[in-house]
DNA sequence: AAAATATAGATAAAAAAATATCGATACCCT
DNA sequence: AGGGTATCGATATTTTTTTATCTATATTTT
């Protein structure tokens, strides 16, 4: 059915935070870090840190901490993150435009080279200096480029086939935005975005919260 | 520390999906599903979404399946999302202007009222129907309408900042897309939505699958 | 009407994730 | 230098989540 199982998924959910803040140390001068320090950070408990930092291989000193360079690298290549991963978008529309505009992304080793649009008031526009191209030319230059994954942004029902066209041009790794479950051969790994299950998760945890008040 | 743990969050995290997919069902004519049929959208197991619709006090009929009318009204009070809540957006850039736009939040149960920036060019501009206010005006307004929840989608250096005039305004729950951990009074939920960790999740997934080839 | 098939519920089992405990190591302060 | 404190690593435990099995009920087919 295509997507196997991934283990450690919470692990791997916090480690953009991890990365994120042991820049951050870094830039302040900072040179090691203790698991107490980035629970308190995080609001987790130390011994959920060490078991996540466990996973990466790096190890840190008693009494010490880690040193936050050797992490730094252990949490890229833990992620593969070492290399610049190319992608393309689809559908640049308000969603689009956003992830086009988000600075962070080269932290996390992602590159969007192009973007592509079935609107032909969209097609030669330039945003953030990436071209929209039109969508029929997807597969040939995904093709030509070599680019292996896609991030997703097309209206619902344009979903299944946009991603069709991505699957033809060699794409392999699909980062689905919309509301749609989509049917890709095995061989393709697909990550769906799902902005409600944030919001799901805060509307019970608030519940919770009066509750208890 | 403010944050509670929740329980059966992955189970929380997919009831927004199976509410989407109920809905357009429903649309569709149908009036039973069973969780063979949801299990074959979601790609995952019949057993997991039985768990999950447990969770949510329905019962379904053994041979048959579940009415679907009754499992809507169910999850949407699993979720507290019967009445609409009114929220506030704070920071009109680009994912700000994205989340305005988004047209599915009414399916959610959720209402953002206007947006505020610091920004004065962006000051009084209108954006889908919704009114950029002076952030400095947050406060006051969010106490008067009484608006308990919040979007944060300022730049990082601003997140703080923006926080504490949200709980100065009374608000309690707070949807964070910023890269920072807030600091917030215990009776304050927040939500860290964080971009980069399903990118995380599918660099480890395309990882595997390159290694299985 | 009987047999085959599909389904949920209850209970049990297995797997995964979170948490605790303890010993060893380093640092800091007096 | 010595005592107190902070820290990690290894191992064990607990809790939570996922998955399996089995039974009863409904539907469909022959």
């Amino acid at each position: 059915m295509g997507n196997k199982k991934v283990q450690k998924l919470p692990s791997i959910r916090r480690m953009p935070t991890y990365l994120h803040k042991l820049k951050q140390m870094r830039k302040n001068g900072l040179d090691t870090v203790s698991t107490t320090i980035m629970a308190r950070y995080m609001n987790l408990e130390p011994i959920v840190i060490r078991k996540d930092l466990e996973l990466t291989g790096v190890t840190g000193q008693p009494g010490v901490g880690y040193k936050i360079d050797e992490l730094i690298d252990a949490i890229k290549s833990f992620l593969n993150w070492h290399n610049t991963a190319e992608a393309v978008l689809i559908g640049a529309g308000s969603l689009g435009r956003a992830l086009l505009g988000y600075e962070g992304f080269e932290d996390y080793g992602l590159n969007i080279i192009a973007a592509f649009d079935a609107d032909p008031s969209k097609i030669g526009a330039e945003i953030n200096e990436r071209e929209v191209f039109d969508i029929n030319r997807l597969p040939e230059m995904t093709t030509r480029l070599q680019v292996n994954m896609g991030i997703l942004c097309v209206p619902n029902e344009f979903a299944q086939e946009a991603a069709d066209m991505m699957v033809e041009g060699g794409i392999n790794a699909i980062w689905n935005f919309t509301n749609v479950s989509l049917d890709v051969p095995d061989h393709v790994v697909v990550q769906r975005e799902v902005i409600a299950s944030g919001l799901a998760v805060l509307s019970v945890k608030l519940n919770q919260q009066m509750l208890t008040d």
